[in-house]
DNA sequence: GAGCAATTTAGATTTATTTCTAAATAGTGG
DNA sequence: CCACTATTTAGAAATAAATCTAAATTGCTC
């Protein structure tokens, strides 16, 4: 499932922090491990990874940085099952 | 930070599929493992302490029973955060 | 209060995640 | 093609999560 991936990918907090980062703007990776100086390079390329596997990030070449953008549009699955739990979609079943 | 419990709690599909069961009706721990043959009572009682810890369930004891509802509530930290992102609230912030 | 039913807790084990260091890859510019 | 810079990958170690079995707890009911 789709949902298990992004859902773990952004209960890191390290994780939600680089989204946020890429909020503003599209940075690369270089960029992004230094606002992170107790992480090494190493461990943001790995969180990179897990966002991008979870579609939560894209990336693109240029010139010979890989910046890494945001995607939000991941993010409807997860707000179709939170409002299906009922949360604001307190229609007519009370 | 409330928010990484929260997410934590359901990145599990074990977990998610317990809040859809209490979505219907709030139930006791005995019935909600009843519906996971695979595992054992201990197991399931243990995703119920974390959904609880998270917030994300609330407890009510009625005769001998523990019975579990739902607290969707939870979510709107969570919603705000995704919101926040970008996704459907992209007003005027840059 | 003794016994019973529902549920949790403890302790151990397995599996997954996070992180590091060190080495490898890949693209750019001369 | 060679060297440089940006980034990833591999392998290992530490920490955390999920699961089980077995024992303990808690709260009715008589």
């Amino acid at each position: 499932m789709a949902m298990s991936a992004t859902l773990k990918a952004i209960s890191d907090p390290m994780r939600r922090s680089i989204l946020e980062l890429l909020k503003k703007q599209a940075l690369p990776a270089g960029e992004i491990a230094q606002h992170y100086p107790e992480l090494t390079q190493a461990t943001v390329s790995y969180h990179l990874k897990l966002l991008k596997q979870a579609g939560l990030i894209t990336e693109r070449r240029e010139k010979n940085f890989i910046y890494y953008e945001l995607n939000a549009s991941v993010f409807e699955e997860v707000l179709t099952w939170i409002y299906g739990l009922g949360l604001g979609g307190k229609d007519d079943d009370d």
